[in-house]
RNA sequence: GGAGAGGUGGCAGAGUGGUCGAAUGCGGUGGUCUUGAAAACCAUUGACCUUCACGGGUCCGGGGGUUCGAAUCCCUCCCUCUCCGCCA
């Protein structure tokens, strides 16, 4: 959520970032918050000088009884009664003005950083690096999905069986794969600092709010309607959230958190290539760095968390590309966002395995997350998060660009300490 | 699921209708003392909104009501704890 403040003194540059996400009217519901927000205060002023005199007269009361000035008393008591109608009922003003206010403001993104890159979509993205790994078979490469049930590593039809397609079920040295991945990429986000969080799997609807989830993108989250939970669609949620409503010391700046979870995503899909295999899931895992950050030092740290990231993706031996996305591709809450893509040869695509986004204040608004600065006063923090890695699709890349001609699949020298075995058949 | 208790400032915990944003203790911060530390003592110490400022307003789990006036009374919702039941 951006700051009142923030279009109050800023309106021009806010409403251009609106635009540069093709945010539509973003003029006019800029002016329209504004006219919202000046009428909000000039009500807030009124009633509370009404407020004032009321006290006043309340007070005055009780001294009046002790003293036996009975007929004052009564006279105040006439004036507080009085006011009380009109505060009431300015009141009400005030609250519907206030409401309209949120509920507009909340639909506003995020702006973008002036360091993005203006574009319409992902075809506007800007490419800032890549690995120099290539990936080129003398042999007829299989996709993912055909390598698993060819292994029996991953089964799609019991997965059907089970739930339903995108739940699928790892089976034997597919199950022992996906585990290694998980331990070696929490060990290695130990190593650079994140401390590890074991959140709950279910969240409230506060904690929906709080990282940007609710109320806009309620039919991406498993609802359990009965008691208004809801699946976390990343682990995002239950660690930042741990920071909702906090105010922090300055010293206590960064925060770093890491954390596995199962990720669910109703996400009604496409059809074809794109959800094919392991491309896109209902439930898949994910390990995920978070950082509570001082606002001077965000952006540095995003360049530290999305080089964090590549140095897990140069050690599994993947071809990848960073993205920077552009304006119109990064998402509602981010301010900047990098994209780490891994090259699957067998598919001939890129496949998305890591997001790393740096929010600015929007994410600790909501969550009013705060640090005590040097003055004394509190000052909202930044919120950053990204994947480190999610898997399936990492299992997907290693799968298809490692597979020899004999038809096994070769194991990366990293995990094998964690899968006690180097080759998949 | 059944029964009961309770939600007050960073924490503990008073406060049952009027000067209570709230005693007291602990913790925090600053100071005195000390070579230093501890102890002791003194002072200070909530958040938010609004205002150029002075100031004003709101907040005792949330919402509503009674009253001139509510932390205090009533209604309602939420949450936590204890016991029983069930159970990994």
């Amino acid at each position: 959520m951006l700051e009142i403040q923030r279009l109050r003194t800023d309106t021009e540059a806010v409403i251009k970032g609106l635009e540069g996400r093709h945010f539509a009217n973003a003029r006019e519901i800029v002016n329209q918050l504004l006219e919202l927000d000046e009428k909000r205060r000039a009500l807030l002023t009124e009633m509370e000088q009404n407020k004032h005199a009321m006290n006043q007269a309340s007070k005055s009361i009780g001294a009046l009884m002790k003293t036996g000035k009975r007929e004052e008393a009564e006279a105040a008591k006439a004036e507080s009664a009085s006011l009380k109608a009109l505060i009431k009922e300015q009141e009400q003003q005030v609250q519907d003005v206030e409401t309209a206010r949120f509920d507009l403001l909340v639909t506003l993104p995020n702006i973008n950083h002036p360091s993005v890159p203006v574009g319409k979509s992902e075809n506007d993205n800007a490419t800032v690096s890549t690995n120099d790994i290539k990936v080129a078979f003398d042999f007829d490469a299989l996709p993912h999905w055909e390598l698993a049930t060819k292994h029996n590593i991953i089964s799609w039809e019991l997965g059907v069986k089970l739930t339903g397609a995108g739940f699928p079920v790892y089976i034997g040295k597919g199950a022992r794969l996906q585990r290694a991945l998980i331990t070696w990429f929490l060990n290695k986000a130990q190593e650079a600092g994140f401390e590890e969080v074991m959140p709950p799997l279910v969240v409230n609807e506060d904690s929906g709010f709080g990282t940007g989830q609710l109320p806009d993108k309620e039919g991406q989250m498993y609802h359990v309607t009965e008691d208004n939970i809801y699946l976390i669609p990343t682990a995002e949620v239950p660690i930042t959230n741990l920071y909702r409503n906090v105010i922090l010391k300055e010293e206590d700046l960064p925060i770093k958190h890491c954390g596995y979870t199962p990720c669910f995503r109703r996400e009604a899909g496409s059809y074809g290539k794109d959800v094919k295999g392991l491309n896109r899931l209902h439930q898949f895992d994910k390990v995920e760095i978070v950082q509570i950050s001082h606002p001077d030092k965000s952006y540095e740290t995003l360049e530290v968390m999305i080089n964090y990231v590549m140095g897990l993706l140069d050690e599994l031996g993947l071809p990848y590309r960073q993205l920077l996305l552009c304006t119109g591709d990064t998402g509602f809450t981010s301010a900047k966002t990098y994209d780490m893509e891994v090259y699957s040869a067998a598919q001939g695509r890129w496949l998305e395995v890591s997001s790393v986004s740096n929010f600015e204040t929007f994410q600790a608004n909501r969550l009013k997350l705060r640090y005590r600065g040097e003055d004394n006063k509190t000052q909202v923090a930044h919120t950053l998060n990204g994947s480190a890695l999610a898997l399936p699709r990492i299992m997907a890349a290693l799968l298809e660009n490692n597979q020899q001609a004999d038809g096994s699949i070769v194991i990366p020298e990293v995990l094998r300490p964690y899968t006690g075995f180097d080759k998949i058949g």
